[in-house]
DNA sequence: AAAATACAACTTGTATACATTTCAAATTTG
DNA sequence: CAAATTTGAAATGTATACAAGTTGTATTTT
């Protein structure tokens, strides 16, 4: 056996989990998609290298590694001469989000019922119960990856090399969309969560039944909730007061 | 000005093309991707990055970050720890390529009705020339590439985020089966060939009337042409030969 | 002689010094 | 004084030495 796998290296400070560099390439991966996903990393703002350096004990290269890797996977925006940013999200792609997802979030669905396997089921189930648990919790950050995983593995599911890029770039924007728009203030939304839950559940049974034509059918009715539910932030139904009413207005 | 810029830096042996080091990259990146294409690289064999340290007289830093980049686009695979190889095609992934292929280059098409620029149409006019003179010189590697060109070009036009990274493998992938398939022995498939690049003008034709529906047609039309003739190559027509007329059964 | 081990050559990964480019503040110029 | 230019600090890109891992061959062991 390898020595060098019995003799733990130090703690770094600042970074707990400091271990063999892939680990930590792994962690500081996994980190930033998830500030990503999140919106705890905005999209367009700048990343420092510097800081990632120290925090994550990396030299550079194998940190802009990194980089360039979750830029090829639509996170980052790498600029030649001019470091890499959160990849950007503007009314434009919110259009083309529209119009792209509806189809392969159903084609991604269809063929998830045709080929999914009983270990791929076991684990959608496990990212079910997560979703489930932290409807409850109520932490926008968390429901957004938990439902992201759920999605996730879905997409591995279909096993199609072709659809499966498209497919992750759409769920790293509605991921960030989800975070922008759904603030469950209302009783609506909360209620819409738990829809969009039970549909969750309508999903994972007709894939075990390998019915893709039903599968097909919650994924469209899955869209629409979703799809709803973004529509109505960014038009709102107008507000019934008369601007008079207003403490600014009448002041 | 810089002194830098003034300077032509000694001309290198075995590249003529010698410049800045961006313009050696960028010619690595370019020359990877059409040998690829054209299967002078085939898929699943090894790269040397020895080989293509001397020939582009590149450093190890920026040669393994076009590696990267051109696996992200799904050119190569990096294994950790093995090196790098062209992306593999199976049987498999030729299954997985003619489900996704119709639903992916109809979507690109028709949005590429609604949104190509004038400078566009252009370049897909272009483009076009290329490919219809390409015909005649009769290169399959030659022919596999314009056609990339033109396409890619469509997928441009299309102007999809989310699209843009399924349809950019779909032809990565289209143009190497087209090289391993068409080879235009037969009378049949040289007419096929003609009838391609028609479509291809009247898909212009399409686009630049801002008809989407038709360009949607012409698409599935396309497709429906290209797929035929893989299928031609994949199950060909049975010999018609009795097993005891061939010289090595009677020997 | 077959299997297991050890070793050396080679390949891949990382750290870091150095080169280049960018950005912005300071200076010069018209 | 405004515009253009210079300049230098900070960020980004590249070269290269060194470390770690992999692979094939020689050696030992049974």
């Amino acid at each position: 056996m390898k020595v060098t796998e019995l003799i733990p290296r130090p703690t770094l400070e600042g970074y707990p989990l400091a271990d063999a560099i892939s680990k930590r390439k792994e962690a500081l991966y996994e980190h930033l998609k998830m500030s990503i996903l999140t919106l705890a990393l905005q999209p367009g703002s700048d990343l420092d290298e510097a800081a990632y350096l120290d925090r994550f004990a990396l030299s550079r290269t194998p940190l802009r590694e990194v980089f360039r890797q979750l830029a090829g996977e639509g996170y980052l925006d790498v600029r030649k001469n001019r470091g890499v940013r959160v990849s950007e999200m503007s009314h434009t792609s919110l259009r083309e989000f529209f119009l792209a997802a509806p189809m392969i979030y159903g084609a991604i669905l269809r063929l998830a019922a045709t080929n999914a396997t009983p270990d791929q089921i076991d684990r959608l189930k496990a990212a079910q119960t997560k979703f489930s648990a932290v409807l409850r919790s109520g932490r926008a950050a968390d429901r957004a990856l938990a439902n992201n995983g759920f999605h996730e593995i879905t997409g591995e599911m279909a096993d199609n090399t072709y659809l499966l890029p498209s497919f992750s770039r759409l769920l790293i924007d509605h991921a960030r969309i989800g975070m922008t728009f759904y603030q469950p203030q209302t009783n609506k939304m909360t209620q819409n969560l738990a829809t969009a839950n039970a549909q969750h559940d309508a999903i994972i049974a007709a894939i075990e039944a390998r019915d893709s034509d039903e599968t097909a059918r919650l994924a469209e009715e899955h869209w629409r909730l979703s799809r709803d539910q973004i529509a109505q932030f960014v038009m709102p139904t107008a507000l019934e007061i008369p601007l008079a009413e207003f403490p600014e207005a009448t002041a």
